[in-house]
This record gives structure tokens, C-alpha cells and sequence, in this order.
RNA sequence: GGGGGAUUUCCCGAGCGGCCAAAGGGGGCAGACUGUAAAUCUGUUGUCACUGACUUCGGUGGUCCGAAUCCACCAUCCCCCA
């Protein structure tokens, strides 16, 4: 199976400006491409991580990425397929965000000399001069195509700044100049950068008169068609201090029936033979399916010893009940009284609940279980004694957390 | 530059000068049912010293016994005209 017959039939093809020629590059591993990410935090996400993965599977097939940061378009914040304009940042903070990324991509791709490139837009976008960039680029936009644009679709609504506006030209340029200095004759980007993309290789055409192509990946949405990776607390971050492997782990161990097999198939690295034959798993074989996909993605994320220990304290906790290796919170001493802590002292503490009110609810309406045995009563209080050795916490079905002293 | 409209709790969205911690929906959380799934039903969803108190309705001042509701100024956004 080639390379792109493989993307395909993982579903990670969204839109493509010239098939044949893509397949022809990719399969001889002739392609240069690149992929931007905008430092918009400090940490990557999900998102993210699925377009590392396509960077390492044409990688594998010998063609050669270039990781492009966007440091300079930063600055400006793209405004596709979004409602609402980006809090700008300021540049300690892109500086500070584009060092995380990168520390965290030398993780999965490998760079160097006939390897992969990271480059950094800021070094030719932060330059540029705009009465110049007006006349050599600007000149070959037609504002009117631009407004037609799906990506600035739903900012026509709201509002949109000349600001944003320019994020098109901007990175449109970044593919001319890579197109240039680099030999990069291809991009890849999610499937909102559609459009952006294209402005990249009209450019190219028209101020070189050479072809340039692009190529989206699907974007990840869920039976309910919204985008996977995201919890009520924020992203899935790849950054193990801002999402445990645990939690990690638990996030994909959790999704949808209807969403498991499509998460294989794109996000991990399984072979895709092996993939058809769960597609007739159901019900409790289904389940298996997700503790696959957990394990394969924290381990391609975390390494397979924190992929081990996530599974293995998964396990012990929801199927055996033991509570040996599980998340843990030290309670300060002071926040003792006589000696002693009560329950709603011990839930806001370990950041099960987000205020004392809405501890004394989840004890109120039953959720809460201390050790295994269910609390109702909101006075209920626990000593220094048995802190010491550890109590353990549950609101709800999955949120465990021991507290000690 | 001129004219009109908007800004409400996580989101959308109702809101009469007192009966507003603020309708309704979505989302979240919890309970029942389950397969650590979905669907469904129920409860809940500002904070705290919780049958009471306190702080919220873009910002700042003001009117009033009393303001999310009225006035003034500021900010941001939308629409129309130039």
C-alpha cells in the first residue's frame, strides 16, 4: 500500500489541489513539505499532535518536512473559522511559546542535517518592509476572492480587522519563501487552513509561475461534530504537566462509541489491517477498542512506561478498585482544625470541586465517596490519624483523587 | 464624519425601577440505568460562616428609600449613510 492510499484510507485526506501530482510526489517521497503552527499556547495539543503524526508517516515514506513556527503570524492571529478576534499576545509570550513547541516536537520528529527543518517565521516575516510588501505581494491578491473566502466566512458576521485580515497574505508568503529558500513544494495544514493554503500557492504562481501544492488534513470531530481533543476544562495538552498521561489516557478511554475506530484510524499508527478487523467489535468488545486507542496514543505521546502505568492504574481502579497508584494531593497541615479536616475542606482541596458550594452539593446529592463508602453528611470530618495513611477521595464514577498529610 | 442598535451569569438568550442570584435553552456536574459508551429520566449549576448573608448584569459617576432596569460620560461591537 502506498503512502497516500494509506492516508486515505485512515481518512485524514480532507482536500487536495491536484491528486495526481500529490500521490506522484508523496509516494516517491519527492515532497518537501511544511506544516505551520502558530504558538498560540504553551503547550500543543491534540490538533497538533495529528499533524506531527502525518509529518512522521511521510517522513517514514522519505520525504522531507519542514516545521514551520509561526512566530511571526503570531503576531497577527488567524481568523479562520473563528467568531471572535484572538487576545493578541505579546512577544515574550510567542518567544516563550515557541520555545515550548519546539522542545516538545524534537519528541516525535527527528531533525537534522537530511532530516527534518524547524523554522521560525518571525526571521523573515518581522522584517519585511510594507510599502514593498504591498507592491510585490499585495498586488496579487484580489480582495474581492479573499472576502469570498470560507475562512473569513464566519467573521463577516462579527467583525474582522485589517489585522486578521492580512493573516492570509502573511501566510501565503511564508510558503513563497519557503517555496524559494527551502525547495518546499508542498503544505499541509488542518482543514481550516484551506483557504489560507491556496493563497500560497496562487502566489507562488503568480509571482514565480511555477505549482506549488497543498493538502488539509480532515479535522478531528466527534459523532456530534465537534472537535475532538477539547474537555469543559480546556484542550487535551500534550504537555504532561498540563494534562496527566492519566488523564490523558482516560480522555481517549472515554470517548464515544461511535468515535473509537475512527481515532484509531487517524491518530494512531496501527496497521491499518489490523484496524479493519475491529470494525465489526461491538459492544463490550467495543470497549477493548478504547482501552487500545488510550494505550496506543498515551504511549506514542508519554512513552510506554507512562502508558503502562496509566493503563495499569485505570485498570486497578475501575475493575479491581484498588486505589495504590492513583493521582495524589498533600494537604497542608494548617488546613487542620483541632486536628482534624472535614469533607468539604478535603474536596476543595484536592480540586475535585471548584468551590466549597459546589463541594457541599456533590456531597448533598450523593456523589462524593470517601474510602469506598458513600458520605451525605456535609459535617462529616476525618483525622489527622487517618490522613495520614491516606484517604481517598471519589466524586462522581471517575474522579479519584487520594489526599495525605 | 453623521444616524440607529447592542453589551446580562460557562455559551445562547429573556428581563416590568422593588416579588432578580436574575425566565428558557445549550453545555457542565451528580443520581438511576449501563460497557469507564450512547440514549433516557431526575436533581443541580455565583460565593460563603448556606433556611441567612454577601458579590454579580461592559466601565465610571449620578438620580432614587431602592437600579440589570432611568440619566451622563467612556469603551467595544453591529447596521445604515458618507
Amino acid at each position: 500500500m502506498t503512502i497516500y492510499d494509506e492516508l486515505v484510507a485512515r481518512g485524514l485526506i480532507a482536500q487536495v489541489t491536484d491528486e495526481d501530482k500529490i500521490k506522484q510526489l508523496i509516494n516517491e517521497g519527492k515532497a518537501t513539505f511544511y506544516i505551520g503552527f502558530d504558538p498560540t499556547a504553551d503547550s500543543l495539543h491534540v490538533g497538533h499532535f495529528m499533524a506531527l503524526c502525518l509529518m512522521k508517516r511521510l517522513q517514514m515514506a522519505g520525504n522531507k518536512p519542514v516545521v514551520l513556527i509561526g512566530g511571526g503570524t503570531g503576531y497577527i492571529g488567524d481568523p479562520s473559522g473563528r467568531t471572535d478576534m484572538r487576545s493578541m499576545m505579546t512577544p515574550e509570550i510567542i518567544r516563550h511559546n515557541c520555545e515550548c513547541f519546539k522542545h516538545q516536537m524534537e519528541r516525535f520528529i527527528e531533525f537534522g542535517p537530511d532530516k527534518a527543518v524547524m523554522v521560525n517565521n518571525a526571521d523573515w516575516l518581522l522584517k519585511l518592509n510594507y510599502i514593498e510588501l504591498l507592491r510585490e505581494v499585495g498586488a496579487c491578491f484580489s480582495v474581492n476572492n479573499m472576502l469570498r473566502a470560507e475562512c473569513y466566512k464566519q467573521r463577516m458576521e462579527k467583525g474582522l480587522s485589517f489585522l486578521e485580515f492580512n493573516y492570509m497574505i502573511m501566510q501565503s508568503y511564508d510558503f513563497y519563501y519557503l517555496f524559494q529558500n527551502y525547495g518546499c513544494n508542498m503544505q499541509f495544514g488542518g482543514d481550516d487552513q484551506w483557504s489560507n493554503m491556496l493563497g500560497g500557492t496562487e502566489l507562488i504562481r503568480r509571482k514565480l509561475g511555477k505549482d506549488a501544492y497543498a493538502m488539509t488534513i480532515t479535522l478531528l470531530l466527534n459523532s456530534e461534530g465537534k472537535k475532538m481533543g477539547k474537555t469543559a476544562s480546556g484542550a487535551v495538552w500534550l504537555d504532561p504537566n498540563k494534562t496527566s498521561p492519566f488523564d490523558f489516557y482516560q480522555y481517549w478511554r472515554n470517548v464515544d462509541d461511535a468515535d473509537v475506530l475512527k481515532c484509531i484510524r487517524m491518530l494512531t499508527f496501527l496497521p491499518i489491517e489490523e484496524i479493519e478487523a475491529m470494525k465489526d467489535w461491538e459492544g463490550a468488545k467495543l470497549n477493548e477498542a478504547k482501552e487500545i486507542l488510550a494505550f496506543e496514543l498515551t504511549k506514542l505521546v508519554h512513552g510506554e512506561e507512562e502508558a503502562n502505568k496509566a493503563q495499569a492504574s485505570a485498570k486497578a481502579l475501575f475493575s479491581a478498585g484498588d486505589v495504590s497508584n492513583m493521582p495524589t494531593v498533600t494537604l497542608d497541615a494548617s488546613a487542620l482544625k483541632d486536628g482534624k479536616a472535614d469533607i468539604l475542606t478535603l474536596l476543595t482541596a484536592s480540586g475535585l470541586v471548584s468551590s466549597r458550594s459546589d463541594a457541599r452539593r456533590a456531597v448533598e446529592q450523593g456523589g462524593v465517596t470517601v474510602n469506598n463508602e458513600k458520605v451525605s453528611d456535609i459535617r462529616a470530618e476525618y483525622d489527622e490519624a487517618s490522613l495520614k495513611e491516606g484517604i481517598v477521595l471519589r466524586r462522581g464514577k471517575k474522579n479519584y483523587m487520594k489526599v495525605t498529610l
